[in-house]
DNA sequence: GTAAAACGCGAATAATTCGTCGTATTCTAA
DNA sequence: TTAGAATACGACGAATTATTCGCGTTTTAC
């Protein structure tokens, strides 16, 4: 009910020379200013190519519609996230619980860097959000979570660690989008993480997670 | 920066004779239902008129633009949800705690009735994110919050009690907002609840909350 | 050097949309 | 009954936008 048409797939043809790469690269920090300085509703394509000093044409050689680029855009945000999540988690020199707490302030501020840009981004899920490819990239992030899971709460179930995890991923991915949206201070931000992390330990410590390494 | 044009008011002109009324009440029964089974991007103001068998110059009568008619229905679920609030943390036949896990399992279960209404909803809340009159309707549902929270911890400083209800709000809403995009079965959101209502409860207790009535 | 492939261009197209305005109809009050 | 206010209509103007297509240019491979 929600995809009308049948969503045309994830990309049209890779650059091959090095001229075209440039091109490529140029389309997309474009598309980051743009949507960035003016708005998910303001995200044109004419826009976008007129900013990469490209013709729209060109935009269409590489990616096959608007959606795409917006697609690519939230793509690359999230493998990034993927690797904080997981360099953060795995990280054996901490215990899980201080890795929850590093984990918590370092993702609520990359959500608040850039803050722009990310709401816009999401502001423009509607067009990407029903894609096949979509659901790919979530998939891994939950895979770390739950490994991590299965290390901190060792006495649970998986099905208790998965449930958890999904609580956790899903609290500061909605949480974090929330809060880019409204600018804070500093301090205050860093006041909302710490509170969020107490929340997080408060919630694991009760589901038995030990508390040392 | 996000905001282009002044936006326009609120609303144009009251009803007076008991057909303009109808007309009102028609407009909005027919947005919600355009609303859910068409998705935000397809939320015209034509098909509204077309649904609720009514010119589009007679909605342009009572509404300034089509951001007016969406505001007007994000307007009403925000009311009926401080009623919710409300009611439920403000029930003295039950424990503080025991607030916290009925409003949880409230609000998750209403969040997903309407499902699609509500993601289209928050799909167009860009056209009226930005108007005045939407920074009043959320304040009064902190208030409440914040009342609860003297009530909850009665040994924490009021600023304490603010960050840890902003938590709560922003967490409930957050999340619910993501709950109800991807559909789940009953027990799912039931298991889901009873989750996060855990992790409150654990997390209240830790700031002191007492544990019983 | 040259043919073919890759690349790049941007005017033109086709579709959609918001919101207005002049006119027609219905209601109210006296 | 009737004047005027309120209400309703829907065709239309103006603007915006996504995407295509034919053609000229540059690079590559041989």
């Amino acid at each position: 009910m929600t995809d009308r048409k049948t969503t045309p797939l994830n990309s049209r043809k890779q650059p091959k020379q090095a001229r075209s790469t440039e091109l490529v690269d140029a389309i997309l920090t474009a598309a980051i200013q743009v949507l960035a300085r003016e708005g998910a509703a303001r995200f044109t394509t004419a826009r976008v190519a007129e900013k990469a000093g490209v013709s729209v044409g060109s935009v269409y050689q590489y990616f096959p519609n608007k959606a795409a680029i917006l697609f690519r855009l939230q793509s690359d945000e999230w493998q990034q996230t993927t690797e904080m999540l997981r360099s953060i988690l795995q990280n054996p020199a901490q215990a899980p619980l201080q890795r929850v707490r590093t984990l918590v302030h370092a993702f609520i501020k990359s959500e608040c860097d850039e803050a722009e840009m990310r709401v816009a981004l999401s502001d423009s899920a509607p067009l990407y959000r029903d894609a096949p490819e979509t659901q790919a990239v979530r998939a891994s992030g939950e895979d770390i979570v739950l490994t991590f899971m299965r290390e901190a709460l060792p006495d649970g179930s998986d099905s208790t660690r998965a449930l958890a995890g999904d609580l956790l991923n899903t609290t500061l991915s909605a949480v974090g989008k929330a809060f880019s949206s409204s600018p804070r201070t500093q301090a205050e931000i860093v006041a909302y993480a710490d509170a969020m992390a107490d929340m997080f330990v408060a919630y694991l410590v009760r589901l038995g997670c030990r508390q040392t390494d």
